[in-house]
DNA sequence: CCTGGCACTCCCTGTTTCCGAGTGCCAAGT
DNA sequence: ACTTGGCACTCGGAAACAGGGAGTGCCAGG
């Protein structure tokens, strides 16, 4: 059906496309790449690709555009990923090295990979459900008020503010800490819940009702699944492609968390790279754009995920590169602090 | 020079420009408000304002549009700001309630600002130069790494990592954590330096060289302006209004942090509302857009500003309003928490 | 100082024309 | 059976053009 010279004319209509932005003729074709063959010939092939759904043309006696379907051809089996130059790398190494601080980190990853791929970077904060306590604190901040702080093995730290009634000696405070703490030292924050769950009856009778306000804000912190804050940068560059009426939408839609979410979350298994394309998006202002999302973490373990959205005419290879050497990094990063 | 009736008539000349984004002409300026006088008169007039620089006509034979300065009249004169609607007012204050956090307050009024007024909004974090230390604590996380954060009375949470290079015992650090707690306790974050600096002089030698660690990471966070932080929202409001080419200039100035400081930061003095027009306006990409800010805080004290950029053709009054309002209304969250 | 009238100026819009890039198909060549 | 050159055809986009209309400036009269 597809023999090679016609898989040959899709790549080299994508790659004509993403560089020209100009739907592609036989001619202009058979000029830039060598196909060793006519223009009536590629023209014959790209007949039958536009039968079988892989190009269009915008309007009869133009050239060829890929539609999502060539696209998804092409990243499947027409392109390798394409590695990045060295300058690349180290300015990679140089940008992350300077975080001291989540917050930072994921920053700095979002603005770097906006930069790199010249288009919107999307990032994912690294989720609490699988990375377990370090650290609990409390601490009085007032006469009738404790901050409870909860640092995680990722270098994630959580604060709360606990109400507490009437005033609270300092010995009680001493005592939950150390409880709280033999409870939860490196236990998984998906287990966490349930090691808490019946402390506030381990602790004697005068104490119970701060333990179980503790308790009660902790368990609000671990069910609060803080690991759905999404960050973005480098939404400059989508003014650059001609988004035409949909700017609008494409900007509401990554101002809206749950939809970044989805947009990340569903992109299959993570530690793969995966790329969806066009309609292949969920949200409706989302038609005309593709992302390029992978997982990353410390390990072998992905704690979240990063990635790139963009026009469906993008750079896929070079994009895939990024996004991948990028989070390669990130997860080293992590895993150092 | 200018009498009233010619300020009346660049009244109407700004509002009907900025509900129509139609240049304005004679005629339909004498329909639409009764100036009680015919189109030929307000002819006159609009060539004393044009020949004042207060207006423009894009082409001949247009309406006119009002100039920079057409508007900064009309700001400082003509117009009063319009107060909120109760249902705005409601509005407000049930979405700001249910904030637990000092990021989420900020992340709810920005986003509230830019619903509210259907621009781009912009929220600086309450700065830390004008609060004072509510209490400082020292957490061992590791054997040779301790946690140090830092809690303000505006709710903000510092927090560093301290590297030992040895252990340190639990009564070092209780006794490290006490005697910071009474060098700073309600001590202004700017006079906090101060107070610590020689504080390793006062501990025992033993301990000194871990008290000097960790002071020098308090430093450390006190001299790092985070109050820096800028987060803006709305984006997607630019792409209503007709930037032309301008857009990715707008979206490029919004992601730079400096940019944004500069933009709150230079505007005047605090406390009250200050807007700038156009060319007013201190970044080269920002000249077609207006902004209006204000400090907020709580009592009479400003912590940092929030405002709102929109394009120059945009609802002064009515923006206003909005803006002063929020403000209020974060400020007091902002003392009650 | 205001007003109606009038000539003038451009912009905008719709229409027409024209050009060219690109296609599909066919017949001839390998 | 595939490739190739030739050729008629199609359609979008640029350029050229005309008409309408909104708006202006100016002037003379109230």
């Amino acid at each position: 059906m597809l023999d090679d010279r016609k898989l040959a004319v899709l790549r080299a209509i994508v790659e004509d496309y993403v560089s020209t932005n100009e739907p592609v003729g036989s001619k202009s074709l058979a000029e830039r790449h060598n196909l060793g063959v006519s223009p009536a010939t590629i023209r014959n092939d790209m007949a039958v690709l536009e039968e079988e759904g892989y190009i269009a043309q915008p309007h009869t006696s133009a050239g060829r555009i890929p539609t999502d379907k060539g696209y998804r051809l092409f990243v499947d089996r027409l392109s390798t990923i394409k590695p990045l130059s060295p300058a690349e790398r180290r300015a990679i190494e140089t940008f992350l090295a300077g975080a001291y601080d989540l917050d930072d980190v994921v920053g700095r990853t979002v603005r770097l990979l906006a930069q790199l791929t010249r288009q919107v970077a999307v990032v994912q904060y690294p989720s609490l459900t699988r990375s377990s306590v370090r650290h609990v604190e409390l601490v009085q901040v007032a006469s009738h008020r404790l901050l409870m702080v909860l640092i995680t093995n990722t270098g994630r730290v959580e604060q709360r503010v606990v109400e507490t009634h009437s005033a609270v000696s300092e010995e009680t405070i001493a005592h939950l800490r150390a409880l709280l703490n033999t409870c939860l030292d490196g236990c998984g924050l998906v287990d966490a819940p349930n090691a808490v769950v019946d402390l506030p009856e381990k602790v004697s009778s005068d104490d119970r009702w701060v333990a179980a306000a503790v308790v009660s804000v902790l368990l609000e912190t671990l069910v609060e699944k803080h690991d759905e804050k999404i960050v973005f940068a480098g939404a400059a560059n989508l003014a650059a492609v001609d988004f035409s009426q949909s700017l609008r939408n494409v900007l509401e839609a990554l101002e809206e968390q749950v939809v970044l979410m989805r947009l990340l979350g569903e992109t299959g298994d993570s530690s793969t790279l995966t790329v969806r394309i066009g309609t292949e998006n969920p949200h409706e202002g989302l038609r005309s754009t593709s992302v390029v999302a992978v997982g990353y973490g410390v390990g072998d373990q992905a704690l979240a995920k990063l990635g790139v959205l963009g026009p469906t005419r993008m750079d896929y290879p070079g994009t895939m590169g990024a996004v991948r050497a990028v989070a390669r990094y990130v997860g080293q990063i992590l895993a150092g602090s």
